[in-house]
DNA sequence: CGAGGGATTGAGATTCATCAATCTATGTGG
DNA sequence: CCACATAGATTGATGAATCTCAATCCCTCG
């Protein structure tokens, strides 16, 4: 799929989303900032960005003033080999962070792209060490997020390193379907917007998008869900869980203490 | 290889290591612990053991009473599917974090065994939160340290991803001389101590033992290296490094402030 | 309505896994 | 100290999973 990778944030001049109104809060880096310290909190945040699907918004190797809490939409996280590879590490869903990585001025470590229209929250990263030491229970929660994440690449490793191609895309969307499902509290009706084309979902599992299509056709015909046009429908979420070995609980957010 | 799965840590009576003498101190969670405050710091870690090769020191799905630093020897974290294929996700090294995870008490979400007779310094989970909250530069270096811990993972993940056996056995090799580098300051004449077996490899590149005693060969005869019994010759480091696609900066801990 | 990008399908090549046998080093008990 | 047992390393043969190359189809968008 094609990308654009210059890098194009447009900045919302109106009605801008005021974090202590925010519906998605309980999912962020603020979630657990007290009513009365959220105004000086969120004087952290700068603006709100909007961004077209499939144009870049952090490129590897490169700096980036800011991180970003993406607000609204889909976002890929994923790293270029010299060949020209590309590894998706992690799905970016809404109240994920982006772009943190601990030494906040250095290049980044990884790319990533919007696989959607998305709203981005940003944060100059040269403000962050003062915000993590004057608000410990975001440094908390940076900490906690960083954890679920943690999990994540350490169970898509486990997929990727020792399972095939169905179980590995199994395990895929029954993780997307999960994680969806903890932010909007459901799925109706087991179907889900799903802007990842079949070179993503290949991309994300180490497959070619060749092998991706034909393993599609095979969860398609063995009635377990089937992919269209930036849409998934579910239709055996037991048996995809199961197919995939894949186990709900490692979508959630646990608290440090 | 056989592994002992009954957890059994040998107590260290005598002669205990004390924090404010460690020699490795500046590459463990204590790093940046004052001196005047070591003394109270260090009550936060109960004993040392010592603990022979190929046992089991933490089981996925069962709760551990203790996360570790490793002092000496060397560790493999690993998960394993309902198949029984394991993933090892990391080696780990003197100086690295063993078994934490943001719910302390939550059952592990992998194992870990030893490679080698190792030392481990326990501190009890329940005592954890109140360290983090008392001394946050041990809080701030516990994020430095699972943001290097996820670098090396998201590179894992490429590598496997998307690399050949040849390139996946060259990244392995070429970051655990890096890292064994980076702890000891130097490596003798390019040999080391390397105590993975043949499928402790492929474990942890997604291979098989066969495939990865053939790519060992393949490595020994283009003149990369040699991988005898718990040893690694290192022949060639920078053609490795650009075999595996390999960039010796990831291994760095990086400042959060 | 035409162009371009993604999806689909087929054929053939390659990499890696599996099965099976042998070899070698190490440690243990007699 | 030797014989044996065991586990890991090595090699060969075969097969399956996945990749690569190539062609065509189909949908969307301008």
């Amino acid at each position: 799929m094609k990308v654009d990778k210059d890098i194009d944030l447009n900045p919302i001049e109106h009605n801008q989303t005021v974090c202590s109104e925010c519906s998605i809060r309980h999912l962020t880096l603020f979630q657990g900032v007290k009513e009365e310290d959220l105004s000086w909190t969120s004087e952290y945040r700068s603006n709100q960005f909007t961004v077209a699907a499939r144009k870049e918004i952090l490129s590897e190797l490169e700096p980036s003033e800011y991180m970003f809490t993406l607000y609204h939409g889909w976002v890929a996280m994923y790293k270029t080999l010299n060949t020209g590879k590309r590894q998706i590490l992690r799905i970016a869903l809404p109240g994920d962070i982006l772009g943190f990585q601990s030494d906040l001025i250095a290049p980044m470590t990884h790319s990533a792209v919007t696989l959607s229209d998305v709203v981005l929250c940003a944060f100059p990263r040269a403000k962050m060490p003062e915000l993590l030491r004057r608000n410990l229970c975001v440094a908390k929660r940076l900490s906690e997020l960083n954890s679920r994440d943690m999990n994540i690449c350490q169970n898509r490793l486990m997929t990727i390193g020792q399972q095939s191609a169905i179980e590995r895309i199994a395990f895929l969307c029954s993780e997307l379907y999960f994680r969806v499902k903890s932010i909007y509290g459901s799925v109706q009706d087991d179907e889900m917007f799903f802007p990842l084309s079949q070179e993503d979902i290949g991309d994300a599992t180490g497959l070619t998008k060749i092998h991706v299509n034909r393993t599609l056709k095979a969860l398609r015909e063995q009635e377990f869900l089937e992919v269209t046009s930036k849409h998934l429908k579910i239709h055996d979420i037991e048996g995809l869980c199961e197919l995939g070995n894949f186990a709900p609980s490692i979508v959630n957010v646990h608290s440090l203490y």
